[in-house]
DNA sequence: AGCTATTGATAATA
DNA sequence: TTATTATCAATAGCT
């Protein structure tokens, strides 16, 4: 007869010449479907498998360095303003490593933002769950205060300027009545109007207690981040 | 019904949906498999797929840069090394490119995590925290299919065991049976034991129903990614 | 996105 | 190694 299969457990393959003989027809099928895919969807793919005796099997759709140099400035999505740099002495050496480093850091990005996490096991994709938990956590608490601040720093503006109109009004009122003097002829029934009672006319509504307003930002500033 | 399929030729798929919809699915099998090649069979793999629309997806057994290093090791031995190549002609100027990527790509890490947040402004608050859940729902729904996936292995694994039992139970008594013939000197009063109770007499717990059983475990396996 | 009918891949065997 | 084939996995074509 043939194959008696089982679907076998994905674990290192013990007995060596299963796993050579293994590795040998999993390898042609992973670089027909590595080409296939190429192919049917116009995508660009790179493949390099080194086997444990340290061959190299590879394929590219393009080439491979054109590849290798595709990925390693992939991540140019976001540019900034130029740092200064102070590890100058060392550039050669640290190019590697930073190419390294970048790597990491945009799997890490894609992996944050809900992509290639295929290849996480559960326990990984349970630390990156709390990890974005965490941060959510953060990002909302920051902004909620944010968003405190600007209501208080508005509040604070307000009252700055419902006084300083206040001033002014007084002041206009006090230049009024100088030029009155100076015009020598008073109005009687106009001074009934007392300068509280004009404030009163212009904001109907007083400043409201700045603790008070505080607390009511709060729940104003609440539903903002409470998203979808 | 379904998957009237016939076996597509490996050309360009012309229609856009299409191959994008194949693109997805080829290309997570085609990472599956990359994965076991390299867990089965104790090898070193690195993939990388561009898709048309210029997004990366990438696979690495132990990190891409060690690939990409390790990869560059073996060409360097067909070629002449001093020959200065594109990629380190662009080296320079890559590499402070690098490191304002990876002060970037930090940073964000960073914010993610909650940390660096107070010189965003409430907006871009907004859009890390939007961000975030996006993520946090990807994590959680692959966690989830990750754990479905254990459990329906498991699952498969104990019905397939069950089966085996079986098979060894009658296996057993059939050889009980033909040694009593064997021994050609049956004793009367003995006889009165029925070879139904002797196998149950070896087996006290004769295996559960397995259509309950597999409710049963599904059942159980929920609560576990119903995270806080 | 899900769902099957098929094709395709491959584990055990010769 | 290569060939065979029973069985499992991937996926093309539909909803």
């Amino acid at each position: 007869m043939a194959g008696r299969r089982e679907r076998i457990a994905i674990r290192r393959i013990e007995n060596l010449a299963a796993r050579q003989v293994t590795f040998s027809k999993r390898r042609r099928g992973l670089f027909k479907k590595a080409e296939e895919l190429s192919i049917l969807c116009d995508a660009e793919v790179g493949l390099a498998v080194f086997s444990a005796t340290g061959k190299l099997f590879q394929f590219a759709s393009s080439s491979m360095n054109q590849i290798i140099d595709r990925y390693n400035s992939h991540s140019k999505i976001l540019k900034k303003a130029d740092e200064p740099s102070q590890l100058d002495l060392h550039e050669d050496s640290n190019c590697a490593r930073l190419r390294d480093e970048l790597a990491e850091a945009s799997l890490w990005l894609q992996q944050m933002r809900g992509e290639e996490l295929q290849s996480l096991n559960v326990q990984q994709l349970q630390a990156l769950e709390k990890s974005l938990e965490s941060g959510l956590g953060s990002v909302l608490k920051t902004k909620s205060q944010k968003i405190m601040d600007q209501i208080s720093e508005l509040e604070r503006k307000r009252v700055q300027l419902i006084e300083e109109n206040a001033r002014l009004k007084e002041q206009l009122q006090a230049s009024k009545m100088e030029m009155q003097v100076a015009a020598d002829s008073p109005v009687v029934y106009e001074e009934g109007q007392s300068s509280e009672s004009v404030t009163n006319t212009s904001y109907p509504r007083p400043p409201l207690d700045t603790e008070d307003s505080s607390d009511t930002s709060l729940r104003l500033g609440l539903p903002l981040y409470n998203s979808k």
